[in-house]
DNA sequence: GTTTAACGAAACGGCACCGTACCGTATCTG
DNA sequence: CAGATACGGTACGGTGCCGTTTCGTTAAAC
C-alpha cells in the first residue's frame, strides 16, 4: 500500500494506518537514488518466506538477512511487515502465464493447470496460495486484497478459456462458468497442496485426468 | 508469533522421548486425580485456537488463559506444543457426521456437504482445515498425522456414500470414487474458504448446485 | 490423618522479533 | 565542490512467548 516503487511514476500512495509518518514517494531525489536491485530482491525474498512460513510466520529480520540489504531499507520502502507482506502478494501478477490462443479450450486448461503443477514443486508460488488462504477469516482485510487483486487474475485466466469453449460448442452452453472456474481452482490447489506432504487425494490422475473429470458434465457431445 | 529458527533446525518433538513423562492416562494413581474438565476445555480451547491462528500462531499460554487452567496442567499431559496440537487435531473425529443411510447419493452428499457448510461459521472446524492445511509442506509430519486420521476419516464418508451411488447405478459405474471425492472435499473448502473473507467463489451457488456441478458428468443417463 | 499427586498462579531465563536510531560509506544532483 | 539521500550494519528498548520450576492449595487414596 505504502510501498513507493523506484522507478518513478509518482503513484500517491496512502496508508491504512497512519499512525507514522507514511513513506511517501520520493520526489525525484537530489541525493542517491534506490537501488532498484534492492527492491527486487526484497520482494523475493518477502515471497519465498511467505511461501515457506506464511504472512504471520514472516520475520522482516529474516527478509533483509536473506536479501543481502540492511533492515533501514525495507523499512524505507515499506511502512511495517503488514505493507511488505502486501507488496510481494502484489508482486505475483507479474508472474501470470498467458492463455493458449489456439487449441480446443480443454487443452489449454489442461497446459494451464500443468503449469501451475509443474510450478508448485520448485517455485514459491505454489505454496504461498495455501498459505494466503489460511487467513482469509483472520486476516480479511489481507486476504481481500490478495483476493481481488491475484486470485481475480487467475480466476480470469480460466474463465476466458471457458468462455472460449462455450462460445464454440466445446462446452454446453449453460455452464457456469464461474462454478466451473472454481472447480478447477479449487481441485487444483487442494491435490497439489496434498502432494506437497507426500500424499496423493486422487491416486493414478495428473492434470489432464483432473481437468476431464471436471469437464466431463459440461462438455457439449 | 510464528518462530522461525535461524538455523532452520525446526523444534524438535518430544514425542518418543522418554525422559520425561510422557503424556498418558495415569494408571490409578494414589494421589488426586486429573480433573477430566481440564482435559475436555484444553482440547476443545486448543481447537478454538487453531482455528483462530493456526498451528504456529497457538501459544500454550493463551490456551491455558482461556482453559482457565494454569500452563503446569497443560505440560502435565502434553510434552509440549506440539503435541498438544496434535491431540487436539485428532480430536477432530469425534465430531464427525454420519452418511445418511437412506436416499439418493446425490441427497447424501448434499446432505453432508450443507452439514458442513453451516458448521464453517462456528468457526472451530472450518477454519481449522485451511489452517492446517497450509502447513503440508513446512510441518509434513503434523500434516501427515492431520491428514491419515481426520481428512481420511472424510473421505471415506463421501467415499462410501459415492460407491453407494456407483452400486445402485445412479453413478457411472466407471467412475473415479477418489476423484470425485477429491472433487467434493476441494471444492466446498475452497468456497467456504473464500467466503469467510466475505468474497464469493461461486455467486449464486449453495452447497446443492456445488454438488450437482459436480456430478453432472458422472450421473448415469 | 497421612500420603500422594494434581491443581492454579506466578516467576524465571531465554529467545525471536519489531520498529527506530545511529553509524560510516556510497552515489546521486546542482 | 557541497548537500542530500540510500546503502549495509549494528545496537537498542520493548514485547510476547516458550518451557520449566517453584509455590501454597486441594482432592483423592490409603
Amino acid at each position: 500500500m505504502a510501498r513507493q516503487t523506484a522507478g518513478g511514476t509518482p503513484e500517491t500512495t496512502r496508508r491504512s494506518h497512519p499512525g507514522k509518518g507514511p513513506r511517501q514517494a520520493r520526489a525525484k531525489g537530489r541525493g542517491r537514488p534506490r537501488d532498484e536491485r534492492a527492491d527486487a530482491a526484497i520482494l523475493t525474498t518477502a515471497l519465498d518466506l511467505l511461501a515457506e512460513v506464511g504472512p504471520t510466520g514472516l520475520s522482516v529480520e529474516e527478509v533483509a538477512t536473506r536479501a543481502g540489504v540492511g533492515k533501514a531499507t525495507i523499512y524505507r520502502r515499506f511502512a511495517g511487515k503488514d505493507d511488505l507482506v502486501l507488496a510481494a502478494l502484489q508482486s505475483l501478477n507479474e508472474r501470470l502465464p498467458a492463455a493458449p490462443a489456439t487449441g480446443t479450450a480443454r487443452d489449454a486448461l489442461v497446459h494451464v493447470v500443468s503449469g501451475w503443477w509443474e510450478s508448485h514443486d520448485d517455485s514459491a508460488t505454489g505454496q504461498v496460495f495455501p498459505r494466503v488462504f489460511a487467513y482469509a477469516r483472520t486476516n480479511p482485510e489481507m486476504f481481500g486484497c490478495f483476493y481481488d487483486s491475484v486470485i481475480e487474475q487467475r480466476r480470469d485466466l480460466y474463465r476466458t478459456i471457458i468462455r472460449r469453449g462455450v462460445v464454440s460448442g466445446e462446452f454446453r452452453a449453460d455452464a457456469d462458468v464461474e462454478l466451473l472456474t472454481t472447480l478447477v481452482i479449487s481441485s487444483t490447489l487442494y491435490v497439489l497442496q496434498v502432494r506437497a506432504s507426500g500424499r496423493d487425494a486422487a491416486p493414478g490422475s495428473g492434470p489432464a485426468e483432473l481437468v476431464d473429470a471436471i469437464l466431463t458434465g459440461f462438455r457439449s457431445s
